[in-house]
DNA sequence: TCACGAAATGAATGTAGATTCACTTTTATT
DNA sequence: AATAAAAGTGAATCTACATTCATTTCGTGA
């Protein structure tokens, strides 16, 4: 005969799997994928590695979930951000501001989803929500287009450059090396004002002879 | 007693060194650091397992040596750049445009070497080459700098936000999800103009009230 | 309380690939 | 040519984990 799982029960197994899901997080977010193998994750969620695949079919599985959620959340903030008042210039700088700030938080996690390779599942995962952080910026960067408060210019690829701007200065003081409590905020600053530097533009620039000019694109 | 080697044997095993690098950085354009195993590097160099590591410690040395070569070259061109005639913007025009040239010809090395996951020293390795990028790019800044042909700046922020952007806005042609030959130019040139704007600035944007400004740092 | 299905356990197994080493081949020295 | 050092070989070993599964423990329904 089937059994049916008491109320109970049936929370305690999700419990169980969420508690699985935050151990994955911690480890990850304090040392990297490096250190989040399934025995440790098991351990720390106090469970035995066998149980952890009753409720994950595999370690990629579990970290694309874990991946998953962490940038789902990120992405509700930017969203929230983008869609709110003010000028298209300064909702970028509010984003980049606040993307960089959280990332400042959870050096390893941000580490990690950025930068540290993990199985090929995971690193496909990764290079998705990339492009989905990318088009939250992207939709600021129309906004501002549209309202001629940034001259036209290729989204994708801007949005691309913003993501990989502030990725790259936040992994020099986030990543191995540096960590400077002071610079902090400085460096928040420096980077939000490159990124609305590099979209507001100068006309001045107009570019070279002969280059192909980067004409408005997907003005969907 | 111990042997002389001869002239020719000297030869031949800086040869087979030399081959041995040359294979796996041949491995690595290939098919990224997932495809470059001893066995495979042996057997491309036409040699044993077990000589790679007469000629090499271990796997990470092995590749941190392939990955500092690959990086001296680059630097030298990049450095040759920031040296030569013109203004800081064509320079830093220039130099971008060349990088971002560079990166397109070998897709897989390039992503290997800006992005894909390998043994911690080799990431290592690699948080150092991006930091040497970054110091050809502020060389530049502070020549426009001084020149007042770029506003102040902080150098060091400024310059790991272009190698950042150029690298992120590269990753998606060049990492796994490579599509459209066609873009090429656009996206090089989109993506220098973006750093140049981004440096160039418009006068126009002051930090708004609350941030302290970025002030002048380190013109050494 | 009993009997059975579900869940949990963790030692054993599997796997991928780096690294070693006893042995063979080549080279240098006499 | 004889001898010993170097260099080369590749199967065997080691390592680091993910994954499995026979066994145990727990929860359910009678």
């Amino acid at each position: 005969m089937r059994y049916k799982r008491s109320p109970l029960m049936e929370e305690r197994l999700a419990d169980n799997r969420q508690r699985i899901l935050v151990s994955a997080r911690k480890l990850v977010a304090e040392g990297g994928f490096r250190a989040a193998q399934i025995a440790a994750v098991a351990a720390d969620a106090g469970l035995s590695t066998g149980s952890i695949y009753r409720y994950f079919p595999s370690k990629a599985d579990l970290f694309v979930e874990v991946l998953g959620e962490a940038v789902k959340h990120e992405i509700e903030i930017l969203r929230t951000i983008a869609k709110s008042e003010g000028t298209a210039a300064d909702r970028l700088r509010r984003a980049v501001e606040s993307f960089a700030r959280r990332a400042f938080e959870g050096p390893f996690l941000a580490y990690a989803f950025i930068a540290e390779p993990a199985e090929a599942e995971v690193d496909i995962a990764r290079i998705r929500a990339r492009r989905e952080f990318g088009n939250v910026f992207k939709s600021i960067l129309k906004d501002g287009i549209a309202s001629g408060e940034f001259p036209a210019q290729d989204g994708d690829v801007a949005s691309a450059c913003i993501v990989g701007a502030f990725t790259e200065a936040l992994i020099g003081p986030i990543g191995p090396t540096h960590r400077g409590e002071r610079h902090r905020e400085q460096v928040i600053a420096t980077i939000s004002l490159f990124c609305l530097r590099a979209v507001v533009g100068p006309a001045v620039l107009a570019p070279r002879a002969g280059a192909r000019s980067p004409r408005r694109r997907n003005t969907a």
